[in-house]
DNA sequence: CACAATCGTCAGAGTACTTGACTACTTATA
DNA sequence: TATAAGTAGTCAAGTACTCTGACGATTGTG
Protein backbone atom coordinates (compact mmCIF):
# COMPACT_ATOMS: atom_id res chain seq x y z
CA UNK A 1 0.00 0.00 0.00
CA UNK A 2 1.40 3.71 -0.24
CA UNK A 3 1.48 5.17 2.75
CA UNK A 4 1.75 8.58 4.00
CA UNK A 5 4.90 9.18 3.62
CA UNK A 6 5.35 7.43 0.25
CA UNK A 7 2.72 9.74 -0.67
CA UNK A 8 4.39 12.80 0.39
CA UNK A 9 7.71 11.55 -1.52
CA UNK A 10 5.63 11.72 -4.89
CA UNK A 11 5.14 15.65 -4.15
CA UNK A 12 6.96 17.17 -6.87
CA UNK A 13 9.34 20.04 -5.90
CA UNK A 14 12.85 19.71 -7.31
CA UNK A 15 14.71 22.11 -9.80
CA UNK A 16 13.59 19.19 -13.05
CA UNK A 17 10.33 20.75 -11.91
CA UNK A 18 11.48 24.20 -11.88
CA UNK A 19 13.27 24.12 -15.66
CA UNK A 20 10.27 22.44 -17.00
CA UNK A 21 7.83 24.96 -15.93
CA UNK A 22 10.28 27.73 -16.88
CA UNK A 23 10.98 26.28 -20.64
CA UNK A 24 7.16 25.28 -21.31
CA UNK A 25 6.30 28.61 -20.64
CA UNK A 26 8.57 29.78 -22.98
CA UNK A 27 7.41 27.23 -25.52
CA UNK A 28 3.66 27.87 -24.21
CA UNK A 29 4.17 31.51 -24.83
CA UNK A 30 5.83 31.18 -28.36
CA UNK A 31 3.39 28.86 -29.81
CA UNK A 32 0.26 31.48 -28.89
CA UNK A 33 2.07 34.42 -30.53
CA UNK A 34 2.68 31.92 -33.04
CA UNK A 35 -1.23 31.12 -33.48
CA UNK A 36 -2.11 35.13 -32.99
CA UNK A 37 0.18 35.70 -36.18
CA UNK A 38 -1.68 33.35 -38.24
CA UNK A 39 0.69 30.14 -38.20
CA UNK A 40 -1.76 27.78 -36.52
CA UNK A 41 -0.60 24.59 -38.44
CA UNK A 42 2.76 25.24 -36.84
CA UNK A 43 3.59 22.73 -34.14
CA UNK A 44 6.14 23.38 -31.34
CA UNK A 45 8.61 20.56 -33.12
CA UNK A 46 8.17 22.25 -36.57
CA UNK A 47 9.02 25.75 -35.09
CA UNK A 48 12.35 24.11 -33.17
CA UNK A 49 13.12 22.57 -36.62
CA UNK A 50 12.35 25.81 -38.31
CA UNK A 51 14.54 27.52 -35.26
CA UNK A 52 18.02 25.93 -36.86
CA UNK A 53 17.60 26.60 -40.46
CA UNK A 54 19.93 29.10 -41.48
CA UNK A 55 19.98 31.68 -44.05
CA UNK A 56 21.97 29.58 -46.82
CA UNK A 57 20.46 26.14 -45.61
CA UNK A 58 21.12 23.91 -43.28
CA UNK A 59 21.57 19.70 -43.22
CA UNK A 60 19.15 18.25 -41.82
CA UNK A 61 21.66 15.92 -39.59
CA UNK A 62 22.68 20.02 -37.91
CA UNK A 63 19.02 20.01 -37.61
CA UNK A 64 19.03 16.29 -35.91
CA UNK A 65 22.61 17.58 -33.91
CA UNK A 66 21.14 20.99 -32.84
CA UNK A 67 18.13 19.00 -31.06
CA UNK A 68 19.38 16.31 -30.04
CA UNK A 69 17.00 13.72 -31.56
CA UNK A 70 18.19 11.15 -34.15
CA UNK A 71 18.87 12.12 -38.15
CA UNK A 72 15.84 10.14 -39.10
CA UNK A 73 13.97 12.30 -36.73
CA UNK A 74 14.97 15.45 -38.22
CA UNK A 75 14.54 13.91 -41.59
CA UNK A 76 10.79 12.99 -41.09
CA UNK A 77 9.91 16.74 -39.60
CA UNK A 78 11.64 18.11 -42.22
CA UNK A 79 9.69 16.47 -44.70
CA UNK A 80 6.28 17.12 -43.02
CA UNK A 81 7.97 20.51 -43.38
CA UNK A 82 8.23 20.46 -46.93
CA UNK A 83 5.53 19.49 -47.60
CA UNK A 84 3.54 22.11 -46.18
CA UNK A 85 5.81 24.61 -48.32
CA UNK A 86 7.90 26.13 -45.33
CA UNK A 87 10.55 24.34 -46.36
CA UNK A 88 13.00 23.30 -49.57
CA UNK A 89 15.62 20.33 -50.34
CA UNK A 90 17.99 20.63 -52.54
CA UNK A 91 21.40 19.04 -53.44
CA UNK A 92 24.67 20.56 -51.32
CA UNK A 93 27.01 22.16 -54.04
CA UNK A 94 29.67 21.10 -51.91
CA UNK A 95 28.83 17.59 -50.74
CA UNK A 96 27.03 15.50 -53.06
CA UNK A 97 25.89 12.83 -50.03
CA UNK A 98 24.35 16.15 -48.51
CA UNK A 99 21.47 18.25 -49.30
CA UNK A 100 20.51 21.59 -47.59
CA UNK A 101 17.52 22.39 -46.50
CA UNK A 102 16.50 26.03 -46.74
CA UNK A 103 13.01 28.11 -46.17
CA UNK A 104 10.71 28.88 -48.96
CA UNK A 105 9.39 32.51 -49.00
CA UNK A 106 6.27 31.18 -46.68
CA UNK A 107 8.79 29.62 -44.59
CA UNK A 108 11.09 33.33 -44.35
CA UNK A 109 8.06 34.87 -43.30
CA UNK A 110 7.06 32.27 -40.85
CA UNK A 111 11.20 32.29 -39.44
CA UNK A 112 10.89 36.38 -39.34
CA UNK A 113 7.53 36.08 -37.40
CA UNK A 114 9.42 33.36 -35.29
CA UNK A 115 12.11 35.15 -34.80
CA UNK A 116 10.68 38.76 -33.81
CA UNK A 117 8.34 36.65 -31.36
CA UNK A 118 11.47 34.88 -30.00
CA UNK A 119 13.73 37.82 -29.54
CA UNK A 120 10.62 39.50 -28.17
CA UNK A 121 10.32 36.59 -25.68
CA UNK A 122 14.18 36.81 -24.41
CA UNK A 123 13.87 40.85 -24.31
CA UNK A 124 10.69 40.25 -22.33
CA UNK A 125 13.37 37.85 -19.51
CA UNK A 126 15.80 40.00 -20.00
CA UNK A 127 13.95 43.25 -19.06
CA UNK A 128 12.87 41.48 -15.99
CA UNK A 129 16.12 40.57 -15.21
CA UNK A 130 18.20 43.58 -16.04
CA UNK A 131 21.52 43.21 -17.97
CA UNK A 132 24.04 41.72 -15.55
CA UNK A 133 21.18 39.43 -13.92
CA UNK A 134 20.09 37.85 -17.10
CA UNK A 135 23.76 37.37 -18.06
CA UNK A 136 23.94 35.45 -14.90
CA UNK A 137 20.67 33.47 -15.37
CA UNK A 138 22.26 32.08 -18.62
CA UNK A 139 25.56 31.17 -17.10
CA UNK A 140 23.61 29.83 -14.42
CA UNK A 141 21.26 27.40 -17.07
CA UNK A 142 24.55 26.54 -18.39
CA UNK A 143 25.98 25.53 -15.27
CA UNK A 144 22.85 23.06 -14.66
CA UNK A 145 23.28 21.29 -18.18
CA UNK A 146 27.27 20.88 -17.43
CA UNK A 147 26.61 19.68 -14.21
CA UNK A 148 23.36 16.97 -15.05
CA UNK A 149 25.59 16.10 -18.22
CA UNK A 150 28.44 15.49 -15.99
CA UNK A 151 26.99 12.77 -13.81
CA UNK A 152 26.99 10.67 -16.45
CA UNK A 153 28.50 11.11 -20.11
CA UNK A 154 25.95 12.87 -22.45
CA UNK A 155 24.67 9.96 -24.41
CA UNK A 156 22.52 11.11 -27.71
CA UNK A 157 20.48 8.99 -29.58
CA UNK A 158 20.91 7.89 -33.22
CA UNK A 159 24.17 8.67 -34.10
CA UNK A 160 27.03 9.31 -32.04
CA UNK A 161 29.19 12.43 -32.57
CA UNK A 162 31.25 15.40 -30.66
CA UNK A 163 28.80 18.38 -28.91
CA UNK A 164 29.55 21.50 -30.21
CA UNK A 165 28.45 24.92 -29.20
CA UNK B 1 32.31 18.48 -40.68
CA UNK B 2 31.10 21.37 -38.61
CA UNK B 3 32.72 24.66 -41.03
CA UNK B 4 32.20 28.29 -39.42
CA UNK B 5 30.19 29.10 -42.57
CA UNK B 6 27.60 26.27 -40.95
CA UNK B 7 28.32 26.87 -37.36
CA UNK B 8 27.58 30.72 -38.29
CA UNK B 9 24.52 29.42 -39.70
CA UNK B 10 23.65 27.06 -36.62
CA UNK B 11 23.59 29.99 -34.07
CA UNK B 12 20.37 30.02 -32.03
CA UNK B 13 21.02 32.08 -28.96
CA UNK B 14 18.22 32.85 -26.55
CA UNK B 15 17.44 32.16 -23.25
CA UNK B 16 14.26 29.33 -24.61
CA UNK B 17 17.54 27.45 -26.03
CA UNK B 18 19.51 27.54 -22.29
CA UNK B 19 15.93 26.81 -20.59
CA UNK B 20 15.14 23.96 -23.19
CA UNK B 21 19.29 22.41 -22.42
CA UNK B 22 19.02 22.58 -19.18
CA UNK B 23 15.91 20.85 -18.53
CA UNK B 24 16.91 18.71 -21.58
CA UNK B 25 20.00 17.60 -19.56
CA UNK B 26 17.35 16.97 -16.19
CA UNK B 27 15.56 14.68 -18.25
CA UNK B 28 18.59 12.21 -19.79
CA UNK B 29 19.89 12.55 -16.45
CA UNK B 30 16.90 10.70 -14.66
CA UNK B 31 16.33 8.65 -17.20
CA UNK B 32 20.02 7.34 -17.44
CA UNK B 33 19.76 6.67 -13.58
CA UNK B 34 16.29 5.08 -14.01
CA UNK B 35 17.99 2.56 -16.53
CA UNK B 36 20.81 1.90 -14.45
CA UNK B 37 18.47 1.39 -11.66
CA UNK B 38 17.28 -1.37 -13.67
CA UNK B 39 13.65 0.27 -15.36
CA UNK B 40 14.91 0.74 -18.69
CA UNK B 41 11.10 0.18 -19.95
CA UNK B 42 9.54 3.37 -17.72
CA UNK B 43 8.69 6.93 -19.67
CA UNK B 44 8.17 10.13 -18.37
CA UNK B 45 4.26 9.16 -18.82
CA UNK B 46 4.65 6.20 -17.03
CA UNK B 47 6.03 8.25 -14.49
CA UNK B 48 3.34 10.68 -14.47
CA UNK B 49 0.42 7.96 -14.54
CA UNK B 50 2.16 6.26 -11.71
CA UNK B 51 2.02 9.49 -9.74
CA UNK B 52 -1.54 9.49 -9.79
CA UNK B 53 -2.12 6.17 -8.80
CA UNK B 54 -4.06 5.98 -5.00
CA UNK B 55 -4.04 4.01 -1.81
CA UNK B 56 -7.44 2.67 -2.72
CA UNK B 57 -6.96 2.34 -6.40
CA UNK B 58 -7.91 4.73 -9.22
CA UNK B 59 -9.87 4.52 -11.73
CA UNK B 60 -8.74 5.11 -15.19
CA UNK B 61 -10.62 8.27 -16.32
CA UNK B 62 -9.82 9.66 -12.86
CA UNK B 63 -6.02 9.79 -14.46
CA UNK B 64 -7.18 10.93 -17.61
CA UNK B 65 -8.75 14.24 -15.73
CA UNK B 66 -6.03 14.75 -13.86
CA UNK B 67 -3.54 14.70 -16.31
CA UNK B 68 -5.49 16.67 -18.63
CA UNK B 69 -5.31 13.47 -21.20
CA UNK B 70 -8.59 12.06 -22.84
CA UNK B 71 -9.67 8.58 -21.32
CA UNK B 72 -8.17 6.62 -24.24
CA UNK B 73 -4.88 7.62 -23.48
CA UNK B 74 -5.05 7.30 -20.18
CA UNK B 75 -6.23 4.09 -20.65
CA UNK B 76 -3.41 3.31 -23.03
CA UNK B 77 -1.44 4.04 -20.93
CA UNK B 78 -2.29 2.00 -18.14
CA UNK B 79 -3.11 -1.19 -20.15
CA UNK B 80 1.20 -0.89 -21.27
CA UNK B 81 2.01 -0.46 -17.28
CA UNK B 82 -0.40 -3.56 -16.43
CA UNK B 83 1.59 -4.97 -18.82
CA UNK B 84 4.64 -4.63 -17.73
CA UNK B 85 3.41 -5.08 -13.91
CA UNK B 86 4.08 -2.26 -12.43
CA UNK B 87 -0.12 -1.59 -12.16
CA UNK B 88 -2.82 -3.83 -11.69
CA UNK B 89 -6.22 -3.93 -12.82
CA UNK B 90 -9.48 -5.13 -10.77
CA UNK B 91 -13.08 -4.66 -11.29
CA UNK B 92 -14.62 -2.08 -9.04
CA UNK B 93 -16.84 -3.88 -6.94
CA UNK B 94 -19.02 -0.67 -5.89
CA UNK B 95 -19.77 0.08 -10.02
CA UNK B 96 -19.66 -3.05 -12.57
CA UNK B 97 -18.91 -0.19 -15.23
CA UNK B 98 -15.87 0.71 -13.32
CA UNK B 99 -12.11 -0.90 -12.97
CA UNK B 100 -9.42 0.10 -10.56
CA UNK B 101 -6.02 0.55 -10.82
CA UNK B 102 -3.60 -0.05 -7.93
CA UNK B 103 0.45 -0.31 -7.67
CA UNK B 104 1.70 -3.80 -7.94
CA UNK B 105 4.58 -4.41 -5.43
CA UNK B 106 6.73 -3.46 -8.25
CA UNK B 107 5.05 -0.27 -9.28
CA UNK B 108 5.64 0.60 -5.49
CA UNK B 109 9.27 -0.13 -5.55
CA UNK B 110 9.02 2.07 -8.81
CA UNK B 111 7.84 5.05 -7.37
CA UNK B 112 10.51 4.87 -4.39
CA UNK B 113 13.30 4.67 -6.77
CA UNK B 114 11.87 7.65 -9.05
CA UNK B 115 12.11 9.64 -6.05
CA UNK B 116 15.16 8.58 -4.47
CA UNK B 117 16.49 9.42 -8.10
CA UNK B 118 14.92 13.02 -8.42
CA UNK B 119 15.96 14.12 -5.23
CA UNK B 120 19.86 13.13 -6.44
CA UNK B 121 19.60 14.93 -9.51
CA UNK B 122 18.24 17.69 -7.37
CA UNK B 123 20.91 17.57 -5.18
CA UNK B 124 23.79 17.36 -7.48
CA UNK B 125 22.23 20.85 -8.75
CA UNK B 126 22.40 22.32 -5.55
CA UNK B 127 25.81 20.86 -4.65
CA UNK B 128 27.54 22.42 -7.77
CA UNK B 129 25.58 26.29 -6.58
CA UNK B 130 25.36 25.50 -2.94
CA UNK B 131 22.45 26.67 -0.71
CA UNK B 132 22.02 29.94 -1.38
CA UNK B 133 23.32 30.45 -4.97
CA UNK B 134 20.42 27.32 -5.72
CA UNK B 135 17.82 28.38 -3.99
CA UNK B 136 18.23 32.03 -5.39
CA UNK B 137 18.63 29.76 -9.10
CA UNK B 138 15.41 28.41 -8.54
CA UNK B 139 13.55 31.55 -7.64
CA UNK B 140 15.36 33.14 -10.74
CA UNK B 141 13.52 30.29 -12.67
CA UNK B 142 10.04 31.17 -11.08
CA UNK B 143 10.69 34.83 -12.40
CA UNK B 144 11.32 33.77 -15.75
CA UNK B 145 8.53 31.73 -15.47
CA UNK B 146 6.05 34.67 -14.16
CA UNK B 147 7.74 37.13 -17.00
CA UNK B 148 6.68 34.91 -19.84
CA UNK B 149 3.29 34.20 -18.52
CA UNK B 150 2.33 37.58 -17.61
CA UNK B 151 3.53 38.57 -21.67
CA UNK B 152 0.19 36.89 -22.57
CA UNK B 153 -3.12 38.28 -21.32
CA UNK B 154 -3.55 36.23 -18.59
CA UNK B 155 -6.21 33.05 -19.60
CA UNK B 156 -3.94 30.47 -18.03
CA UNK B 157 -3.99 31.01 -14.30
CA UNK B 158 -7.04 29.71 -12.60
CA UNK B 159 -9.58 29.01 -15.69
CA UNK B 160 -12.37 26.39 -14.62
CA UNK B 161 -13.02 24.75 -17.76
CA UNK B 162 -15.00 21.73 -16.81
CA UNK B 163 -15.41 19.69 -20.18
CA UNK B 164 -12.46 17.63 -21.02
CA UNK B 165 -11.95 15.66 -24.19
C1' DC C 1 -39.35 2.23 -16.52
C1' DA C 2 -37.20 5.12 -19.90
C1' DC C 3 -33.47 7.95 -20.76
C1' DA C 4 -29.22 10.35 -20.01
C1' DA C 5 -24.83 10.07 -18.27
C1' DT C 6 -20.71 7.44 -17.19
C1' DC C 7 -17.02 3.66 -17.72
C1' DG C 8 -14.42 1.14 -20.42
C1' DT C 9 -13.23 -0.35 -25.00
C1' DC C 10 -12.31 -0.81 -30.08
C1' DA C 11 -10.99 1.24 -34.39
C1' DG C 12 -8.55 4.55 -36.97
C1' DA C 13 -5.51 8.22 -37.23
C1' DG C 14 -1.54 11.49 -36.71
C1' DT C 15 2.78 13.28 -34.50
C1' DA C 16 7.07 12.49 -32.68
C1' DC C 17 10.31 9.85 -31.83
C1' DT C 18 13.48 5.27 -31.84
C1' DT C 19 17.05 1.38 -34.01
C1' DG C 20 18.90 -1.04 -37.68
C1' DA C 21 20.43 -1.60 -42.18
C1' DC C 22 21.64 0.31 -46.33
C1' DT C 23 23.67 3.34 -50.47
C1' DA C 24 26.34 7.14 -51.90
C1' DC C 25 29.81 9.90 -51.09
C1' DT C 26 34.01 12.22 -48.67
C1' DT C 27 38.14 12.26 -45.93
C1' DA C 28 42.16 10.44 -43.76
C1' DT C 29 45.99 7.47 -43.93
C1' DA C 30 49.23 3.83 -44.88
C1' DT D 1 46.66 6.42 -54.64
C1' DA D 2 43.97 2.76 -53.00
C1' DT D 3 41.32 1.83 -49.37
C1' DA D 4 39.37 2.01 -44.75
C1' DA D 5 36.72 4.79 -41.94
C1' DG D 6 33.56 8.15 -41.31
C1' DT D 7 29.39 11.03 -42.74
C1' DA D 8 24.74 12.29 -45.16
C1' DG D 9 20.66 10.82 -46.25
C1' DT D 10 17.09 7.17 -46.83
C1' DC D 11 13.96 3.07 -46.14
C1' DA D 12 11.76 0.03 -43.06
C1' DA D 13 9.83 -1.34 -38.91
C1' DG D 14 8.51 -0.28 -34.44
C1' DT D 15 7.22 2.28 -29.86
C1' DA D 16 5.06 5.97 -27.32
C1' DC D 17 1.50 9.08 -26.77
C1' DT D 18 -2.15 11.44 -28.08
C1' DC D 19 -6.53 12.46 -30.51
C1' DT D 20 -11.75 11.71 -32.39
C1' DG D 21 -15.59 8.82 -33.16
C1' DA D 22 -18.49 5.04 -32.15
C1' DC D 23 -20.35 1.57 -29.23
C1' DG D 24 -21.97 -1.82 -25.42
C1' DA D 25 -22.67 -2.29 -20.60
C1' DT D 26 -24.07 -0.31 -16.55
C1' DT D 27 -25.86 3.08 -13.33
C1' DG D 28 -28.46 6.96 -11.64
C1' DT D 29 -32.48 9.84 -12.18
C1' DG D 30 -36.96 11.71 -13.28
Amino acid sequence: MVNDATRALMLVDHVGVDLWRAFRAFEEAMFSALVEAGYADVTLADSDVLAFVGPDGTRSVELAKNRRISKQAAQEQVKRLVARGYLDLAPDPMDRRAKRVTLTKKGEALMRDLVAIKRGLHDSVGTEFGEAGFAELRVNLERVRRALDNRRGGEMPGDRDEEDQ
